[in-house]
DNA sequence: AACTGTGAAGACGTTCACAGCA
DNA sequence: TGCTGTGAACGTCTTCACAGTT
């Protein structure tokens, strides 16, 4: 989770906003908004109006009951028997989202990935806009990426401030990254994506969310782990008792729980 | 949260794994399992042999009585007084996340994406190989990142047969990733990471996980919003008495609701 | 009849606080 | 003494199932 908020001090500050004007979303729901939002614009575009709970849950892969909890949290804005009006529910979302108006972002770093980011259409169609991209290599200075040139890094305070920008991408190298940030943060950003792969360190107030390639993979190596221990298990079940030796001492004591309920032993084996 | 599990049918099956080699690990520890595994290569490169469950924490970004109970499912590998051994706990948890040999790892899309993905050098370091490069454009074919040569799409299948790839990464554009998740998938593919914004429909025995860099930037909008909405309401609360009672009425009312709360007036403001 | 909105129940995750071990 | 490992308490998220509305 993802995705979920980056509490960097364990401070004890609630995030629960207290003088809003505008709901608690549970962040768990917030998360999944911006999925909805796709779905929607998809299905605008297919030429559907309206939508049912179980539709639109469908097209943005999550149950029914989940998408009417989630979207219960806005405000009611279905219509019994009939779904919820797709126009209309793009505009709650996106004014939940605060995607009024073009946010401009600031990219630092323009190496690889950095480029690839830069380069990417689909931050203008969902309601952001790079204003800037920076880096600290002289030679990548003033090249151009989709019409906007690369700034020097010591222009990163100026640039901020000549776009009022609040959300910023560190897409550096790890050893750069918290510098950056710590000059971001200073410079008035309360908003960070981070692509380095290191923890950030900042202030209460500023958001940081944190995208890293190898541990994504990483988690889904230890499903691809299981999933093959379990078929080799099933294998191996009378072949080698020093596996079952193993396997208690390791398991500690939560194992035995749900020892009687074989419910993993899915679709794999049974075709 | 960000990432969870990818259920994409609803269906009953409980994941919970019966017959293992390895504990059930709870999924919300299995996705901090590789922050603790960076962390801890950082801190063996900086000379430590041991370090405490409060300064791993630190260095993970979590607080200690999570990463305690997170390594507690594990099993036992620290010891009372002293803390955790950096080198032993390094080989646990890349032995739970089955990253013990390098796996091989399939990139489909070698457009912008994809390339910088393909020339990331974190992938080697943290127990991956990208084995293969596949891309649609003929023009793309040949091309060598890495090493690696690109080649066509067509020979998918018998790619992902001669390196026995389980995982793959799709960084294609939206139209054609769902047919290449499903040609993948009968190749014998069983975990995805998915760049591309979409929802795949996969199999329940596969695996998927989404990356996207939109929804992300979305999710810290919110963030923005609300922090911009709370400060212009303490800014505005003797000002404009009006907006308690706009704020009454829009929590049901689908109109009207922020037609006087113009969130975006933010920081700009208060100095 | 068809669908939303929601209380209530249950699963899951986090944090507390301390017993127990080195 | 200093730290881990863990039951118990608490909080959050999901799911169920149905009352209520068009």
């Amino acid at each position: 989770m993802t995705h979920h908020r980056n509490g960097n001090q364990p401070g004890t500050s609630v995030r629960r906003s207290t003088m809003p004007d505008f709901p608690d979303l549970p962040e768990a729901t917030v998360a999944r908004l911006p999925e909805y939002l796709r779905a929607l614009h998809h299905l605008a575009e297919a030429g559907h109006e309206t939508i049912s709970s179980e539709g639109l849950a469908a097209a943005a892969g999550v149950n029914s009951a989940k998408l009417r909890k989630d979207l219960s949290h806005l405000g009611s804005y279905g219509t019994r028997g009939v779904g919820y009006d797709i126009e209309l529910l793009i505009e709650q979302i996106q004014s939940v989202l605060g995607l009024t108006a073009n946010r401009a972002v600031a990219l630092v770093g323009v190496g690889n990935l950095g480029h690839a980011l830069a380069g990417y259409a689909g931050f203008g169609t969902r309601g952001f806009r790079i204003a800037a991209l920076l880096d600290a290599d002289t030679r990548r200075v003033g090249e151009e990426i989709n019409n906007i040139a690369v700034r020097h890094i010591d222009e990163l305070e100026a640039v901020v401030a000549e776009h009022a920008i609040a959300i910023a991408v560190i897409a550096t190298p790890v050893h750069a990254a918290q510098e950056v940030a710590d000059r971001l943060v200073a410079a008035g950003v309360t908003s960070i994506l981070n692509f380095a792969p290191c923890v950030l360190t900042v202030p209460d107030n500023v958001d940081v969310r944190k995208v890293d390639l190898a541990i994504e993979l990483q988690i889904l190596s230890f499903h691809e782990h299981r999933k093959a221990a379990s078929a080799n298990g099933r294998a191996a079940l009378e072949v080698a008792p020093t596996v079952t030796t193993a396997k208690v001492a390791a398991a500690k004591l939560p194992s035995a729980k749900k020892a009687t309920s074989p419910a993993t032993i899915r679709a794999v084996i049974t075709p």
